[in-house]
DNA sequence: GAAGTCCGCCGTCACTGCAA
DNA sequence: TTGCAGTGACGGCGGACTTC
């Protein structure tokens, strides 16, 4: 497989290798067919025999991939505005966009894949993937980012919000502590209050987390950092200090804010992008069983032709 | 060993579609 | 209307491999 960069460019080795060895053997010429309709093929034998197939394949399903005739226009035109000046990149930057067709998200293309198909597996929601987790870790969230602190610790920021704080050298589960984080509402039964603050003095933000210490988030530079420190303001236990966004006044609170909202952006987009990568392997993976799946039933529909024409044709000698 | 190429991965930006 | 998740495009980086 290939994907030239940047040009759009998609091709498949087993699609290649698939349409190559057909074409020695037999030509296939699709009819229209509608989705979930008895697929009727014309395939051209070698002698120059032409016969209709009912197939028993289902019909192609929605795909990423985009068909060849459009990909050879997506490269032509793309081909165009590469040659044309380098002064023109924002052009062909809105060229390609326009180009290009949105298309439906890996997993919805891969679930109505398998809705038709009982051997393809299912894209799992969020949810069932972390029902799946390993007994040995199940009772642990699973992490959305991990961070070492420069005491060597480790803190884990689950997505629901749960804050896992590890000390080194410990057995995995034994040295973790789980926090939850509240932003609204009651806390559940037994779940601990993270006690946050908007700003300290040197411009990070503090997660009070009980036990005297302090996870602190960077405000600055690309990457949030996070920290474990003894707190720098001596708040009572159980006091928790609001930040609320209509308390900010100052430029300087403002900006800041923007910055904080900015790294979580990135951050859930890099988390994000991360996963959509992962969705999009998987339905890579997919695609090549279910074309080579394809491929062994073309071959024993090929030979069943073969036998029937042989059973039905009279014999000239 | 140095230089070049290819490939995979990652982070970010821009954009779209959808749900609230 | 707005916020957010999802995804393509783009550029950078590092490792593996090839060529000289």
């Amino acid at each position: 497989m290939w994907w030239h960069r940047h040009n759009l460019c998609f091709r498949h080795p087993i699609e290649e290798d698939y349409s190559g060895d057909l074409e020695e053997k037999v030509s296939v010429a699709g009819s229209g067919t509608r989705r979930g309709s008895p697929t009727v093929t014309l395939v051209q034998l070698p002698s120059g025999q032409t016969v209709h197939v009912q197939g028993v394949i289902p019909t192609p399903q929605p795909s990423v991939i985009q068909s060849p005739q459009i990909q050879t226009v997506q490269v032509a035109t793309i081909a165009e505005t590469d040659e044309s000046a380098d002064s023109e990149g924002v052009i062909d930057s809105h060229k390609r966009r326009e180009i290009l067709s949105r298309r439906p998200s890996y997993r919805k293309i891969l679930n109505e894949l398998s809705s038709d198909v009982p051997g393809v597996p299912k894209i799992e929601e969020e949810k069932s993937e972390e029902e799946g987790t390993p007994p040995n870790i199940a009772t642990m969230a699973v992490p959305t980012s991990i961070y070492q602190t420069s005491t060597g610790q480790y803190i884990a920021i689950a997505q629901g919000g749960t804050i896992q704080i590890s000390n080194p050298g410990s057995d995995g589960v034994q040295g973790l502590q789980a926090l939850t984080m509240t932003n609204s509402g009651a806390p559940p039964p037994g779940a601990t209050i993270v006690q946050y603050a908007a700003q300290s003095a040197d411009g990070t933000q503090q997660f009070f987390v009980p036990g005297s210490q302090v996870v602190v988030q960077g405000a600055t530079g690309d990457m949030p950092t996070y920290q474990i420190r003894a707190p720098t303001t001596a708040l009572p236990q159980g006091a928790v200090m609001a930040a609320s966004p209509g308390s900010l006044h100052s430029p300087q609170q403002l900006a800041e804010e923007a910055t904080r909202k900015r790294e979580l952006r990135l951050m859930k987009n890099r988390e994000a992008a991360k996963e959509c990568r992962r969705r999009k392997k998987e339905y890579v993976k997919c695609l090549e069983s279910r074309v080579a799946v394809l491929e062994v039933q073309n071959k024993k529909l090929i030979e069943e032709l073969e036998t029937l024409k042989d059973i039905c044709s009279p014999k000239t000698d």
